[in-house]
DNA sequence: TACACTATTTATCAAATGATAAATAGTGAG
DNA sequence: CTCACTATTTATCATTTGATAAATAGTGTA
């Protein structure tokens, strides 16, 4: 009824700028649907509007697709989420908590799941470059942040160990997204609740399993 | 240095049923790099033919696919697991790691991963199959030794939390796999400690976190 | 109203695609 | 050696694909 919605309805004529937000919008749609292997006729039709339009907007289909890459990826990450993992008035579980309700939010989406899929398979930097955030900016946190509350130096180095246990426990709760809507798998409806479980039992792991086995009291 | 890699070379007139089975082999090999929208002359190149042969072994493109989805899936399992997973004269705990080291050495394999997550993505049957084969031989069959193993009753059905937070066990080590041969990114050299890691927190949640939540003390 | 500007469409191209039919060339049986 | 058989290639088709150029049609401005 609105304005837009009308334009569009009857397809003509946007301003620039509206037009290319579209675009990239809906090509999100549309690619994260059928991959990006599908055609830009195909997806000029889910536009509604003609083909070589698409081409008054970006160079090549290649171009489109880096700008769905921009979009999805980018912008994604909460500024106070960085805050919210460090923020050592609070404890750590209900940090962590807080933490991964609102991350699996903002990530969880057949949109999101899909286009991370597809553009991992394809092996895109941008990939790539997100796995070294998750890795640094969530996962070694969690490590630093664990040895800070139970009075260890914060300053020593997680052990690859370490590292791989929260990359299992952070890979666990992933998997619930990638069974939702990759698979479209039945999954424990109570989201929160399989956070939370994730959470004490990687918790308790990390302080008893890999401390009894690798302990490192060498300094 | 063989017979068959010398007829391969000169690529002269292979029998029937050694050539079909070349063709799904490497048609393995190439649409887990490529995807599944590669092209049938790519494939051919790949496979030192020309297309058209192609077409005298599969009537069509995705034929050759589904062929290519039966090898990958099927006659992966190894009917020993079942006995193995089964086995109470073995502890638990020593039961899982072998079975997922064996399972793991099975199926982290950049080609099966790849295959698994593009078929996955295109919601092939023959993906939720395997799904639902994951929590009803394994998962399912997980939880109900644990139980037997604590004393419990085996009738009991596995609640819908204890099933989530085994398949969160299960993914976190499935997602080792995913980090090693999709994203291509550095995991613990050591497998079996991965293995061991995620095991030994998940039966010791499983234990108390489940448990102590909600205990079914109803009966 | 008339004009300039540009968003959009129509028409089109060359290359790539899945698929088929006919021609060719190894191979084994007699 | 010859001949029938079939594995393989060559030639080809109709569609589909990414992309471009030219024609058309809204829209704001004077």
């Amino acid at each position: 009824m609105s304005d837009t919605s009308k334009a569009k309805q009857k397809g003509k004529r946007l301003s620039s700028t509206q037009r290319r937000a579209e675009f990239i919008s809906k090509a999100i749609e549309f690619f994260s649907e059928e991959g990006f292997e599908s055609s830009t006729r195909s997806l000029a039709r889910h536009l509604g509007v003609t083909q070589p339009l698409l081409y008054r907007y970006f160079p090549s289909k290649d171009d489109l697709i880096k700008e769905v890459y921009q979009t999805v990826y980018l912008n994604r990450w909460q500024d106070d989420w960085d805050e919210l993992l460090c923020n050592r008035a609070i404890p750590l579980r209900q940090r962590l908590q807080a933490f991964y309700e609102a991350y699996t939010d903002a990530i969880f989406t057949r949109e999101w799941m899909r286009i991370f899929l597809f553009s991992g398979l394809k092996g895109v930097e941008i990939n790539r470059w997100y796995v070294g955030l998750v890795n640094e900016r969530i996962l070694g946190r969690i490590l630093t942040e664990f040895r800070v509350e139970n009075g260890q130096l914060e300053t020593t180095e997680p052990t690859p160990e370490e590292l791989e246990l929260a990359w299992v426990m952070h890979g666990g709760i992933f998997y619930y997204g990638i069974r939702k809507h990759i698979y479209e798998s039945p999954v424990l409806a109570d989201k929160s609740r399989m956070i939370s479980d994730a959470l004490d039992v990687f918790l308790s792991g990390i302080g008893t399993t890999i401390s009894a086995r690798k302990p490192d009291t060498t300094a």
